[in-house]
DNA sequence: GTGGTCAAATGGTCTGACCACTCGGGTTGT
DNA sequence: ACAACCCGAGTGGTCAGACCATTTGACCAC
């Protein structure tokens, strides 16, 4: 029996504080270079304790968007040249909670750069117990085609993928691909619409299997290329739409 | 008049905390489950107030190494499933100061993935504003190679890609790009030695530059990986040798 | 077994204080 | 008039101790 529960989110106060300082900074309502609130001010205007706000500060500075110096007060930075990728995962969705399609495409486009040398790699370095298991998702994927289950087979591809990185052996490409992946759950029903394309194309993926034991990482390469952009180049058209329609009511 | 100096590093109390729980974390001497001790009882462990112990572990927890719940503990996560690509940054030295080759590697594979589809967004979406920039670089790159410093270079080198970046108009490879250069400067001095045939290539440079003005984006990319590979290759080339002698002397 | 109750342990928040550093303006010496 | 110095106000950094909120597991009643 599915309820479709889900978990309560208890949002702890450095949290609020961050995500309301973050959403001032992203949204260019502090421009880099001013200078926030002094500690003090700050913790009294937001009504909580300095403690806490620091603990929001911190993760500020961690994530590149703040700078505090000693005696100096705190400066907002240019989070374009400060920030590195885990921010993605906050500028997807704007404050109102709508995705931001110059974020959308600019994660599609990284998708399609990385995907297909990552399905290289793994030709080139996944041992059998790995091509087991990815054959055993591919299996799972044409039961869940035949009374077509597009989000079973969202499920399935995630892990296909997640599959296809831990064979990769590349901490980079397993690292860029954990924050993509945070990204992509923040949008994963609208993307199931927008991807049904690619993720329709089972066969194609058993073909990035096959190719896979083969151990040929060019084929490996192709097929994933060919997989990928289908679903991109779907997402994309989209965008375009949809950002002409923005145009025309601003 | 060049002193070779270098800012004085304050690091702070909470920084400490971090760096060592996240080195404790990274090398595996905390393993993914493990609790971590009480707040109560780090903070008397490690002779700093609560406050500072939290600020730290806020930062653990954006990071993805840990887990806080409100009165159940903390917990170790699995960096490699949980954290994002920004923490590269802290993996590429191991605490003894020396660089992991795997993750090097890792680094320098994903720059080739990256670089070419950089170089192509660039000749479709940059305007003329920016190819005179990028003509300046190349000038500049002239003068560094007649009598070769290839520390100008390598400093142009970067000049170089920030603009490419910039005109490629793509917030996700901005900031990958971003933590990427966070990794590179730490170990600047031997990449200079390492990607020295990379960095001489000052005419392929011109030659990309070119394709750019063109707005020829399939040329761009050709070009920008030919120049990415040579440097590249070299390094996973330096990397395989360094790492097979590490295994006659474990 | 099932469910309720309670106490201990843990993370979350608060208060108020003091230390360390930066910065700008006033002072001093020339 | 100018430069060097000094100092105090303001800021971030650290600290101590307390209380609140939640989890957890042991215990108990049914």
């Amino acid at each position: 029996m599915t309820l479709g529960l889900e978990p309560i989110v208890r949002s702890s106060l450095p949290d609020a504080v961050f995500d309301q300082l973050a959403d001032q900074i992203l949204s260019r309502r502090l421009e880099p270079g001013d200078p926030l609130p002094s500690e003090r001010e700050l913790s009294t205007a937001l009504g909580v304790n300095r403690g806490a706000l620091r603990e929001a500060l911190k993760r500020l500075a961690q994530a590149g968007l703040i700078e505090q110096r000693h005696g100096g007060g705190t400066r907002v930075l240019d989070y374009r040249r400060t920030a590195g990728l885990d921010l993605l995962t906050r500028l997807l969705l704007t404050p109102q909670g709508q995705p931001d399609l110059h974020v959308a495409r600019s994660i599609m486009e990284m998708r399609t750069a990385l995907a297909p040398d990552i399905a290289r790699l793994c030709a080139l370095r996944a041992g059998p117990a790995l091509h087991e298991r990815l054959r055993e998702i591919v299996g799972e994927m044409r039961e869940a085609s035949e009374p077509e289950q597009l989000d079973r087979l969202q499920l399935l591809s995630l892990e296909l993928w997640e599959l296809l990185v831990s064979g990769a052996d590349n901490i980079a490409y397993r690292l860029a691909f954990n924050t993509l992946r945070h990204t992509y759950e923040q949008i994963r029903e609208a993307l199931v619409i927008a991807l049904a394309d690619e993720l329709r194309q089972v066969e194609a993926c058993a073909q990035l299997v096959a190719a896979i034991e083969r151990r040929d990482g060019e084929l490996a390469f192709t097929t994933a290329r060919a997989i990928v952009e289908r679903g991109s180049q779907g997402v994309l058209a989209a965008i375009e739409l949809l950002g002409e329609l923005n145009e025309g009511s601003p």
